[in-house]
DNA sequence: AGAGTAACCGAACGATCGGTCGGTTCAAGG
DNA sequence: CCTTGAACCGACCGATCGTTCGGTTACTCT
């Protein structure tokens, strides 16, 4: 067993750094320089614990999808009727966006230019998929409404979903992660007239 | 009155092409380099007809920004009760960000690293406060639902529109403007339960 | 105390960045 | 036909990009 031989960077605690930094400047606009600045160590010990720029990227995306997989394994996500497992996922899903805010942030705002970020795109359309599944079951149960197609439904659910990482900042005294919860299930569910 | 000499690139012409890249590979991923293959002209070239990269960017979320305001002068934006205008309003919207769809993308992804970022970001800022006013009045008048914080409303109701850009394509044949814009009035004020 | 090594650094690499410059091509107007 | 100027080009600029490398520091273990 080895122990932290003393108050340092290890690739955990850089990508950390690293991902609030991606995050503000975006991960094309981010230097190496940037990072160093940031991490208060120098460019060139970076390489020290990660081997570049693009592992923290994909550590980063790998973390947020993780999360978001985990949550179609959750009981209450696999059974009960469909629109019951959809709100668990939706409700869950917003839970997970705050809990991992950084991560889930950078995963969102991959365009595809490298090999990781093409990788992450498609994890995600895997992801949307399997939740695409679970609204048609619920429609084609009849528990939610039919007049709104079920791929495009989908997409803008899942648009005000993630548009939370946009405007969510944990440190300012807002709503918290379930009352965002609640909010958007109330508004996915019901609108905004009144229920 | 000048016409033109040749089959040749103006700055609008120009700036349709860059944008097309812009929104592919982001911006800060775009290079001058990139932009002169996409074109078809030198580098060089390019700078014959804009100052740089950022005048590019300047025009294209300039474009995006006035077709956004200018539905806010549109007589059913500005009279009638606060709940129909609000509608007016979501509903344009929507077609606004599909008929200037490369225009809109790109402004809705700056960051905020150069001048021209910031004042995009904060022309933003003013609309979509000028939008919260708008609920928050129909909310006072008991017309929406008063148990969803009005702010936290207003940015789920923006980022479900916004994220039109992530997966509109106008060449493939699916939604049109007005089928999107009812969808997306329909999932705000009602909900995926049945109307 | 001395060996071993994780952590870190400054300097420099070739490549590419956004942008400049002097000069060439080509169509319109007199 | 000749001048004019918009359109365009290749070559190049200093700066910065992500990354590498040789070497130093500082901590742990024996």
């Amino acid at each position: 067993m080895t122990t932290a031989r003393r108050d340092t960077y290890t690739p955990e605690t850089l990508l950390s750094v690293a991902v609030r930094v991606f995050n503000e400047r975006g991960y094309d606009g981010t230097s190496m320089e940037h990072l160093s600045k940031a991490a208060g160590i120098s460019k060139s010990s970076i390489y020290h614990h990660v081997s570049g720029k693009e592992e923290l990227l994909k550590r980063a995306v790998s973390r947020a999808l993780d999360g978001l997989f985990a949550i179609l394994d959750e009981e209450h996500a696999r059974v009960g009727r469909p629109a019951d497992r959809l709100e668990h996922v939706v409700r869950r899903m917003v839970e997970m966006l705050i809990a991992e805010l950084p991560y889930v942030t950078l995963l969102l705002r991959v365009r595809g230019n490298t090999e990781t970020e093409r990788w992450a795109l498609d994890r995600r359309r895997d992801f949307d998929h399997r939740v695409a599944e679970l609204l048609k079951a619920a429609a084609a149960d009849g528990e939610v409404r039919g007049d709104v197609e079920v791929r495009l439904a989908t997409r803008l659910v899942f648009g005000m979903i993630n548009s939370i990482v946009e405007w969510y900042r944990p440190d300012v005294r807002g709503a918290s992660d379930r009352e965002v919860a609640e909010a958007v299930v109330r508004l996915v569910f019901s609108g905004l007239r009144h229920a």
